[in-house]
DNA sequence: GCATTTATGTGCGCTATGCACATAAATCGT
DNA sequence: ACGATTTATGTGCATAGCGCACATAAATGC
């Protein structure tokens, strides 16, 4: 009978992540894990390239180049890091108004999905949702990666804390 | 407060289509629409390229070069269709194989989300998820794209029928 | 103070995909 | 029934997004 669920769930799922990227690619012209990286930056804590690479699961090289391309688009700056090796990653105003317009038109991506549901039913997924995400018992690092492209403003009580905006945990 | 569902439907579609997708990696050396397209072409209706085309969301040369994949994997041959035009997509014995695991890894990658929940938060996430589906209200092509990677097997109740056994609705 | 580790960047290749074009078969109108 | 249009496939070419192997510079650890 989980079986049922799952399935559901994957179907689900696959709707979602689709309407999510399709959007992206709009706002954006860009697909991939670039959506995430301009979320990740957004929150100001001055990423380096290999946090940010961690927790969007990619490769170091494909995340320089994924910088390069949100750069030459003048979303983001490389700025100096303490460690001069390092990289820290910001965004310019144009990568915030970017983020602002990618984090609002996903929601309205999901939104969809939701309306034809009553309050109530909304309600109760919603809880269930929390549920499931608080017993995922995720690393810090999956944390992150699960949250990467969440939109902060409405989580309310999160489930799964990701501390984006702090600086500790640099594992 | 409907945000705040829309957003945790979000991770959770995020946190699903990210297992799928790496499960679907593991099991066929290939990503994007590939695992789908075995699915589909496993219904054994015998697609044709531009029916695939249009489950996939694929350009139509997009389509020819992913079933070229597929034929040089093995799991797929291009049958003559009545239509002379048209070829008659159908999966070899290891295509069969190959599409029985993918299905199976898929929903053992979306289980390990369920079973931290009890049996009766499970039904109520599934028959949430279910209502959910039954109100979209997609077109026939919409459904089927929904129900490209759906296990069959383990969908009673389907809450949006894809007719994809039956060679009605070509459109 | 030198060996190791860490952080970034670069050269090169590959996969998945789209656009423009070509070709063959079906269909439609007269 | 025949030419014009539409439909279905395939091919040349290009692009985005990514990984591997390699190079280099800064920090760290005896």
């Amino acid at each position: 009978m989980i079986d049922r669920t799952a399935n559901l769930l994957g179907v689900v799922g696959l709707a979602v992540a689709d309407r999510i990227e399709q959007t992206a690619r709009d706002v954006l012209n860009h697909a991939g894990e670039t959506p995430a990286a301009l979320v990740v930056i957004g929150y100001g804590f001055g990423p380096s390239n290999d946090q940010l690479r961690r927790t969007l699961g990619l490769s170091h090289p494909g995340t320089v180049r994924l910088i390069d391309r949100l750069v030459s688009d003048g979303l983001v700056r490389r700025d100096k890091a303490a460690d001069k090796r390092a990289v820290c990653l910001h965004l310019t105003a144009a990568g915030m108004a970017a983020r602002d317009t990618l984090l609002k038109e996903r929601l309205a991506a999901i939104r969809p999905f939701l309306m034809p549901l009553s309050e109530a039913e909304q309600e109760t997924l919603g809880d269930l949702l929390h549920t499931l995400l608080s017993r995922l018992d995720p690393s810090d690092q999956q944390r992150r990666t699960l949250c990467r492209l969440c939109d902060d403003r409405v989580c309310s009580n999160c489930p799964i804390p990701a501390d984006f905006r702090r600086q500790k945990d640099k594992t």
